[in-house]
DNA sequence: GTTAGCACTCTCGATCACTGAGTGCTAAAT
DNA sequence: ATTTAGCACTCAGTGATCGAGAGTGCTAAC
């Protein structure tokens, strides 16, 4: 167990530490207003942190610097979150204010309000593509044998993807089609679209549509979803400012990680909703070692939920973030249940 | 003028730097097996080199490094295409012979196979958005209040936004809406859609539909074309691997181009079609001075242009990057027009 | 239990000498 | 008239050395 003053001095030292970026000494610690013992007493109690794992030395003689499990302690047991002042309360409200043409807008503006008042890189996860239902389905033409198939999601998110059409189908057959799948279809959840396709939709098209056999093929196409959802970033050099990014081969890893979808979705899988944080190590992912990723989740409407998440250095502002997600995760929620119901 | 060995000084000079990235000397040239002159007629040519200003020192008595003229110099005059190995040619085929979903997905894998066939970042500019013409407009509605405006352009390409609608409309008089759209509005250029609304549309709803003053103020909204065409990456940890980049500073200030769409889209902009050089300063942009920017076009059926291009160090492997933009850029345009008419 | 004092360790920056690569210039060779 | 050999000179980079400064651990006194 720690005592009250091992629990403080480990708390000033991290939070020390996060501003500074420098091993933290005794004489520091005790100089503070707010600390009254001497050097020696606190380097006895910061041996003792030590040798229990809480804190660490970068050589022989130097001052402390927290360790993954001080870091987990710390965001565990000691971390209060950071109060914003009106001033920025006002200006990230104000953010969410204005009108979004798109959803797409309103994520990628998030991503840069986040990015901007945390100084850490923001990452915007959208919701499953396949727990989304069909609302409306569009095939359009573009030419004798290409077309777009649209796909319209009760979320208000719309995918497509070009087709090849059959020679010779009729515009009114391809009408024809399109009715018969939004009213088979509505409201099937994406994932099942192939599925449904055989058990519901085949033996009408049979009834009604003379190459039935060929249409399928093209439906199938049309309606596979593998597409994952997408990913935005906003921010990714503010990582490179920290101190700790100096070397370049850190640099280079962690952007080979943004650069391929699956780790990061990876990386941002929680067992659940709402806050997590990772530090270090704790993310299982080479090249991120040195980083904290922060998530929470948004929802986009009844249960489909999203993730934001912000990834910084181990020695990451974690009361400033901790807020800073949480409001805008917040903001961001409203924001999309206003544009459904209002 | 320069001699006939200046010519080959200078060529063989560039071809080295650009391998090696270290000045270089009269000695090493003389070594080659293709050069039988000895340091000192080296010298005094490249002394004349330098005097004209295709070469620089870093510092007194070091050796040769090609200047921002002397890589123009080279492109204009001693640029021989690399020519590929069979082996290569195939497997860049081979990326291209697959089926692609989305013309998204293709473009993303373009940028993929030029990045990594590089080693560079590759960049890719879709065509003009405002140029395109409206192939079918679509009004889907999520909710009492909410709905999404769908818009699909004869290239295929498809843009949503979200609209708010007036209340109580009735479905009849959406459907009756969007027939008189597609109806009046077929292949108008995205860019006029705003004023047709006015100049063809409005007395034609004003007469069918009861609440048109909401409607024209819903259709306005949703038919507002602001959204800028899209830009894709691949490779961006590529150019930190130079090590001209080894310097922390100069990887912020690319990387913080690379996130402002509207700078990046500066940068690529280019007089005319096809392949162009630009070279460190000639970028008229802060933080890519030291940057060589090689660019051409791809074309979406029509006269529908995007621009691919990569980015890297000014000591760039010019003859390799020229032959593989070309190729690719042939390979895009022709799945592009594939998909069009096959 | 807390603190003062002291010897010890380690990093960091400055200085210095040395090496190797490269140059410019002059005079000899072709 | 070119081309080349020879030589003195310059500069970056490396490694060794040194002192200052910050910090620790330990012991003995408070």
């Amino acid at each position: 167990m720690l005592t009250e003053r091992q629990l403080l001095l480990l708390q000033l030292l991290v939070n020390d530490y996060i501003i500074s970026a420098e091993p933290v000494g005794s004489r520091s610690i005790s100089k503070r207003e707010d600390v009254h013992y001497s050097p020696a007493t606190i380097r006895n109690d910061l041996a003792d942190l030590e040798e229990m794992g809480y804190l660490e030395k970068t050589h022989l003689s130097s001052g402390r610097v927290p360790s993954e499990k001080g870091y987990r302690f710390y965001v565990d047991h000691l971390l209060s979150p950071e109060i914003l002042s009106q001033n920025e309360l006002g200006t990230i409200r104000e953010a969410f204010r204005r009108k979004f043409s798109e959803t797409d807008d309103l994520i990628h503006v998030t991503a840069r309000v986040l990015s901007e008042f945390t100084n850490y890189t923001a990452i915007m996860l959208g919701p499953e593509l396949l727990d989304m239902r069909l609302k409306h389905l569009e095939l359009v033409k573009l030419s004798e044998s290409q077309g777009v198939m649209i796909i319209v999601t009760d979320t208000g998110h719309v995918e497509n993807r070009t087709v090849s059409f059959p020679e010779l189908i009729k515009a009114e057959d391809v009408e024809k089609i399109i009715n018969i799948l939004n009213d088979k279809l509505n409201m099937v959840p994406l994932y099942q679209l192939q599925a449904r396709l055989d058990t519901e939709v085949r033996a009408v098209l049979k009834k009604n549509i003379a190459d039935y056999q060929r249409v399928m093929a093209l439906l199938k196409d049309g309606l596979s979803i593998s597409d994952p959802n997408r990913i935005f970033y906003s921010g990714k050099s503010n990582i490179l400012e920290q101190p700790e990014f100096r070397d370049i081969n850190k640099v280079i890893a962690l952007l080979n990680v943004f650069e391929s979808n699956d780790l990061v979705r990876e990386l941002m899988d929680m067992p659940s909703g709402g806050l997590h944080i990772r530090i270090g190590r704790e993310n299982k992912l080479n090249g991120i070692e040195d980083c904290s990723l922060i998530t929470t989740t948004y929802s986009a409407g009844d249960d489909h939920l999203g993730t934001v998440a912000v990834i910084g250095p181990k020695r990451m502002a974690y009361p400033r973030v901790v807020t800073m997600i949480d409001l805008i995760a917040k903001l961001l929620t409203k924001s999309l249940s206003k544009e459904k119901s209002e």
